[in-house]
DNA sequence: CGCGCGTTTGAACGGGCTCAAACCTTGTGG
DNA sequence: CCACAAGGTTTGAGCCCGTTCAAACGCGCG
């Protein structure tokens, strides 16, 4: 999967969550709900204690669907390691990515309506994800604090969907492909890791579907830019010479 | 604003909340939590009593923002009545049209994450809208009734939004504009209204920054579709001739 | 090893954009 | 009430960018 050569372990950079995700040590007054506050950096502070054994905790091998369109509606997840792609497919057979869910980010709130979920989500790592119940997310038990976390991050998520929409606008294929490496590059730095060094988890095609545009163009792009000296690409491995021009180039 | 010759009036078939809104007679047991819930279409029985006062209506002509973008949030928003644009505007100055809420829709959703509205609405008729303030919203006062809504129907609009954002992926511009129209025709029925002929409340380059594509390239499929016969058009006024053709041509 | 899949690059086509002009509607102010 | 301005709509012509089709290569997996 990865592309290694007689470089150091990609491990040292790149923490993916890939196939030696690392178990943390258990602790002894471990909470939940206390993690799900955490990964979703809900900031605000937390009143109960750990209602250990409410949320499951679900592991996915690379390539495992998390959620099916369709599937009856049993809960919010959040994202504590991996990645994973969030697809609807068109009535014609044309897929659309949405996004590509990462640490802490929140699946499955196109769900509650109609209580199924109205979209897929398919890991593209290795993945361990905490389910929240539907039956705690809407119980008065932890006082709601739950269900304002859930929709406070609800809203988070759609408005970064949108951001990303709006992306899918700008005129020139390239720059929606500049933008696409910049918004990954601040989200790996988001989650502590190196935003000028990374290994994508997605495929081209993945990235053309998010982008709406073909495999040939997303790789023609990046070509274009390693051109131009803003960045190195070998593979899935990427690195960004000139951040700044990166972002020039999304206008 | 409308084109009228020697026809009955629109409003026979089409009560779109323009300027001559009519004004329901208030009842003597009129609870404004009882009427959020029937516009919001939500499916569960509502146990509370009416609480005048706490909702208060807002009144728009067509033109008006009713959210900025950046706008500190101060509650959700139910359309009773017109219909509006939600925008967003990049960095480079193009805008984006997520969608148009008409009666029944939930505004302001994207405003719960940072305290802040993220989009802009904007009235394209006279408008008028029901607020739902955020204290509300979060305090145990009705049981959670209203949060449980209110999350339902993000959800809802969130599923919908993306329905749209996967329209944008088809191929042909002229399948998203006769995906379009027939989205329209739906909303309008849905609604009590004519599917068959209606008037469109938004301009050409609106509907083109909706499905990412100019104004000259709507034109030229609203005119395309016209000449195979499978609508009419005068302008904003819509007449579908043949629905099925419509609906086969998404593909 | 061989197969499938992901990635890259080339060549040619075509659909949507850009630029331009004409016509129509709507709103404003004299 | 009319004239004018501003903006919405339609149609045409030419060009460019992204798609389509094709081929070659590398990698990972059975």
């Amino acid at each position: 999967m990865l592309n290694v050569q007689a470089m150091p372990t990609p491990a040292q950079w790149q923490p993916t969550g890939g196939r030696h995700a690392i178990e943390p040590a258990p602790d002894a007054h471990y909470s939940p709900l206390q993690e799900i506050h955490d990964l979703l950096r809900y900031d605000s502070p937390l009143r109960t204690s750990g209602e250990t054994e409410l949320f499951q905790r679900r592991r996915l091998k690379a390539g495992q669907s998390a959620l099916v369109m369709g599937q009856p509606f049993d809960g919010l997840y959040v994202v504590r390691l991996g990645t994973l792609k969030t697809l609807i497919t068109n009535v014609d057979g044309g897929v659309h990515v949405l996004g590509f869910p990462m640490k802490g980010n929140l699946l499955g709130f196109d769900g509650i309506y109609q209580n199924a979920y109205m979209s897929e989500v398919v890991a593209l790592t290795d993945c361990d994800l905490i389910r929240i119940p539907a039956a705690e997310l809407f119980a008065d038990r932890i006082s709601n604090h739950l269900e304002h976390m859930a929709y406070w991050a609800s809203s988070r998520e759609i408005t970064q969907e949108q951001e990303a929409y709006s992306l899918t606008r700008s005129v020139k294929s390239e720059a929606r492909v500049a933008r696409f490496l910049h918004t990954m590059s601040r989200r790996f730095e988001a989650m502590g890791w190196s935003p000028s060094r990374f290994i994508l988890p997605m495929t081209r095609r993945d990235i053309g579907h998010h982008l709406s545009v073909t495999v040939e163009t997303v790789s023609r792009a990046f070509s274009a830019l390693v051109q131009v000296g803003i960045i190195e690409v070998e593979f899935r491995e990427i690195r960004i010479l000139d951040r700044d021009a990166l972002r020039n180039f999304e206008r």
